[in-house]
DNA sequence: TTCCTTGCAAACGATTTGCATTGGA
DNA sequence: TCCAATGCAAATCGTTTGCAAGGAA
């Protein structure tokens, strides 16, 4: 069976999720915030990362703009808070590994919604042993791996 | 046996895939310009994706920097290039697949250097099967992927 | 009281575009 | 010839930062 939007399914555990980040803030001096509140949310509710953009228009006039790209920035700082960049060079943000999991990303070529993806465990092993093979073949040691599947969402493709 | 740097050892086939674009050009209305064919040749010879900064120094002034952009503009317009974007969100640019051949890249998290690696094909036919699988699985019809490994170079990992 | 955090405005850096000029098929 | 391509300067856009004001321990 495989899972995916791994984080809508778990927000039972929110407030545990919550207590860690608490925690690793105050390792890092930083407080845990309002406007630190509401993002770390919002993106515990996403089923995927998000840009920017988007976080200030759901948190409605909650947190200007520059304060919130400041938030990332320190969740980010503080390893809770991890960041890529889409296909336009839009940095988008999610929460990291250790708190969601491991997972890949389904990219939908027709609506652009990027999704989580937590392949079941054999797979994953499959998938980590290949990489070990290419990059050992290559002269590198891995340390991590991202995978991006392109396609059409089950929506877009019935359009 | 594992192939990587692809491009570098087909230097030989650089005028057949020279024909090609300039074909490719023409079919899009556009021509194969001076600094169209700059670009491609730094491309061609590169061991993985550049950035606009790296061509422009590459290319010693003989392609300004807005220029330089509306060619790769262009030569992306016309399927001759593929854009990412690194983990700065700074554009990277390669020679498309049809050219190159499909390939995942090693990314240096030491050095900042990215490398070019085509898996032996059994290898990749696991690969895409593990997509098709997560993604039909999600819901999603796969039409490609993408896989970076992130590690540490052979010079890195000594140092 | 002491820092950390906030919010506004201004600065930044990568990339794009308007416009007049140049150049290639 | 004629439309595409160029190059400069100015404009965009996402993101970052200086600085003074506000807030929590």
């Amino acid at each position: 069976m495989l899972l995916y939007g791994v984080m809508t399914s778990c927000t039972r555990r929110s407030d545990e999720t919550t207590r860690l980040i608490g925690t690793r803030l105050a390792d890092v001096g930083a407080r845990f915030t309002r406007a630190r509140r509401l993002v770390v949310r919002a993106l515990t509710e996403s089923p995927g990362p998000m840009i920017a953009a988007d976080l200030h228009e759901t948190l409605r006039g909650e947190v200007p703009l520059s304060s919130l790209y400041r938030t990332l920035s320190v969740l980010e700082g503080a390893g809770i808070l991890a960041r890529e960049h889409g296909s336009n060079g839009v940095a988008r943000h999610e929460l990291a590994e250790w708190l969601t999991g491991h997972h890949h990303h389904l990219v939908c070529t027709g609506c652009g919604v990027v999704q989580d993806v937590t392949p079941e465990p054999a797979v994953e092993r499959e998938i980590v042993g290949f990489v070990d093979h290419i990059a050992t073949a290559a002269g590198y040691r891995a340390t991590d791996h991202r995978l991006d599947i392109e396609g059409t969402c089950a929506a877009c493709t019935s359009k």
